[in-house]
DNA sequence: GAGAATTGCGAGAAGGTTCTCGCATTCCGT
DNA sequence: ACGGAATGCGAGAACCTTCTCGCAATTCTC
C-alpha cells in the first residue's frame, strides 16, 4: 500500500519528541526556540515528508493568499489570455494563488462565480464586469468587505479601484490615421455582447470600454469629416462574418474596416479571403488589441495596442495593497497606442 | 463600518435558536429533521447572508473538489489556451475547481508547482511534464497517493494515465501530402525546449510528443523519397526566425516548411513576409496545431489539428474517475488530422 | 395506559494549523 | 547561594464545518 494520508504536524511532533507548538515554531521560525531544536525538527520533518496543510493554515490565519479572477471570456480571446497570464505571474511574485472563473458576459454567471470565490475565502477579487449597471452582488456587505479591483471596464459606481485603457483617444487617433491615408468611407464592426445577430442601429452598449471605442470612433469621424457605416454584431464568428458581408455590400462600401476586437478582425480576414480581397490593398483593416499573429501576418495588421500586461500587473498590485492595508478606490487609465503596420492602404497617393 | 467578518454557522444557529448540527442538517438536507425547522433555518441563513466556508468543508471532508493543472506554457500558446479552457469547463461540469500553475518547461519549477498543489490539498493533478525522464517528484509517496493524469506527452514509466495525440501518423501523412503536391525539398522547423539557439544537428529531445513528430516526419521523408533539411530551435521568436533564415539560405532550400508548433509557424510567416515570399506560392508551410487565425488567414494555413478540447475533456474525466474510485492507469491516444487549406503550393501541375 | 418505537435535536469530537499563556528550567548578578 | 530575569517548550484554544451518538419527547401498539 502506498502512503494514503499525508504526514501532519502531529506526526512530526511525535517523531521528533516535541510538541506541536515547537514544530510550528521551528518550521515557521517565530518565537523563542533553540537552534538545536529547530534543526532537529527540520530534519525529522524532511525525513517523514511533512507538508504543511495550506487549508488548515488558511483557516487558522483567516487569509488564503488566494485571489479570485473573474473574466468574461476565456484565453482563446487575444486580450484575456495575456491579461490572465500577467495576473497569474504578478500574483505569484507577491505570493498569491489565482482562482479563475469565466462569466461568459453573463451577469448571472458572474454572480455565482463571485459567490464561489467568496465561499472559497479568496482574499480579494479581480473582476471584468459583465455589466456596467448590474452590480447588486458587489455590495460591501455581500463581499464581506473583501476588496475588488475592476479591470478593462468600468462600473457606474466609484466603489472600486478600476484599471482601464484610454480607448477613446486611441480610437480617435486610428480614425485620423485612416483619414490621412485617404480613406473616405470607414466601416466599424463592433462586438456587442448580449445582442443577437447584428444590427446597423446602435443597440444599448452595456460595456464602458466598447462605448468608449464607439465614442472615440465617432469623434474621429466628426473631426476628419469622413463617411462612416456602423455595424454592431454579436461576438460570434458566423454572425460577424455576415455583418462584414453586409458592410461590404452596402452602397457606400467602406475601404477600411475598424474592428473592436480580434475576433471581429478574424471575421473580416475570413470574408476578405473568400472574396479575394487583399488586405492592405483592396481592403484595409485596423483592430483593437495586438497579438503575435497580427504582427506576423503579411501584411501586418495595424492595431490599437493596449498595455495588457501592465494592466494585469497593476491590478494585482493594487488588489494586494487593498488586501493588506486599507486603500481608497482610484481610477487608473493606461494609454493605448496605434501600431502602424501594413494593413491600411494608402489611397491618397494612388489617386 | 462594513461587515468585516462573514457569518458562520454559529451565527445562523444563534439567530435561529437552534444548534449548529441542526443548521447543518437543514442546509445540507440529511438526517432527521422537520420541514418547519428546515424552512426556518433556511430563511434565517438567507437573511443574515450565511455562506458556507469552503475551506472548513474541505478540511472536514478531506476533499477539496479542486484539481491542479500544471502546464508548461501559458495561454498565449495556441495549444495550451484551448487545453486549459476545456479542462476548466469539464472540471466545472463535474463540480471541480482548477488551480493553474506554469512550469515554463523547467522541471525545477514543475517540482515546486506540484508541491504547491499538494499543499493546497488538490484531489488530483493534470500535468504536462517538462521532462520524460525526470519524475522523482511524482512517486506515489510524494503524491500522498493522489492521482495524476499526464497529457500531451508521455513519461518513461507507465505509472499514470496518459492522454496524448497520434502525432507520428499525422506527421507522416503531412509529408506524404506535400510530396504529392510535388515538393521535393522539405524543411522542418522543430521547437526543442531546453536548447539554446538553434542547430542543424538533432539535439536530445526530452519530449515524447516532439520526438513522435520528428519520427513521423522522418518516416514520411523515407517513404516519399524526398530531400529534407532539419533545424532544431529554441522556442523563442527571434531564434526561430534566424533558424528560418538559415533554412531558406541553404543550398537546397526547402519549398515547404513544416513547423512543430504555432510559435514556429509565426516565425516562418514573419521571415517570409520580410523576404516578400507569398505563402502558398513562393513558400509553403504546414504547422502542428490549429488556431482561429491559421484558418482565417489568406491563404489558410494547412495544419495538423489535434483534438485539444477532447484531450482536455478526457483528461479531467479520467482524473475524476481516479479520484473517486480506484482505476488502473491507461494510455489514451487521440487521432490528429491534417486540415488542408491553401498554404501548400501545388508544384506538380505548374511543372 | 404502559412499554416500544419513532422522531427531532443538542453536545461534542475531529480535521491540521497557529499562537497565546504559563510553567519549568537555566543563567546571571550580587 | 539565592532572587530575578531570560529562555525553551508544552498545553490548549481557536478557526468553521460535518457527523455520530445519545437523550428527550412524542407517537404508536396491544
Amino acid at each position: 500500500m502506498t502512503t494514503k494520508k499525508s504526514a501532519t504536524i502531529n506526526d512530526v511532533a511525535e517523531a521528533a519528541g516535541v510538541s506541536r507548538a515547537t514544530v510550528s515554531r521551528a518550521l515557521a521560525g517565530y518565537g523563542r526556540i533553540s537552534k538545536a531544536t529547530v534543526e532537529h525538527v527540520r530534519a525529522v520533518a524532511d525525513s517523514i515528508g511533512y507538508r504543511p496543510n495550506a487549508l488548515a493554515v488558511a483557516m487558522r490565519a483567516g487569509k488564503t493568499k488566494t485571489i479570485g479572477l473573474v473574466v468574461i471570456s476565456d484565453f482563446t480571446n487575444a486580450f484575456f489570455d495575456r491579461a490572465t497570464k500577467s495576473i497569474i505571474d504578478r500574483a505569484k511574485e507577491l505570493g498569491f494563488r489565482v482562482l479563475i472563473q469565466h462569466s461568459d458576459e453573463d451577469v448571472a454567471v458572474e454572480r455565482v462565480a463571485v459567490e464561489t470565490m467568496l465561499q472559497n475565502q479568496v482574499d480579494g477579487i479581480i473582476l471584468v464586469p459583465a455589466s456596467t449597471t448590474k452590480h447588486s452582488h458587489l455590495t460591501p456587505k455581500k463581499l464581506n468587505g473583501k476588496p475588488v479591483v475592476i479591470i478593462d471596464r468600468r462600473l457606474d459606481i466609484p466603489r472600486f479601484t478600476t484599471v482601464t485603457t484610454g480607448d477613446e483617444v486611441a480610437a480617435k487617433e486610428a480614425v485620423a490615421y485612416a483619414s490621412e491615408k485617404g480613406h473616405k468611407n470607414l466601416g466599424f464592426l463592433i462586438a456587442v455582447p448580449g445582442i443577437t445577430g447584428f444590427s446597423f442601429d446602435q443597440p444599448e452598449i452595456p460595456i464602458t470600454s466598447v462605448q468608449e471605442r464607439v465614442d472615440g470612433f465617432a469623434q474621429g469621424v466628426k473631426s476628419s469629416k469622413v463617411n462612416s457605416l456602423w455595424v454592431y454584431s454579436e461576438d460570434k464568428q458566423e454572425v460577424a462574418e455576415s455583418a462584414v458581408e453586409k458592410l461590404l455590400d452596402s452602397p457606400k462600401a467602406p475601404t477600411v474596416i475598424f474592428t473592436s476586437n480580434n475576433d471581429m478582425l478574424l471575421a473580416v480576414l475570413k470574408v476578405a479571403g473568400e472574396r479575394g480581397l487583399t488586405i492592405g490593398k483592396d481592403l484595409s483593416v485596423v483592430s483593437f488589441d495586438d497579438s503575435p499573429w497580427a504582427a506576423a501576418m503579411v501584411p501586418g495588421i495595424t492595431v490599437i495596442a493596449r498595455p495588457v500586461e501592465e494592466l494585469g500587473h497593476i491590478a494585482v498590485t493594487e488588489l494586494v495593497e487593498a488586501i493588506e492595508g486599507n486603500t481608497k478606490p482610484k481610477a487608473i487609465v493606461l494609454p493605448a497606442s496605434l501600431i502602424k503596420r501594413g494593413s491600411v492602404a494608402n489611397l491618397s497617393k494612388s489617386k
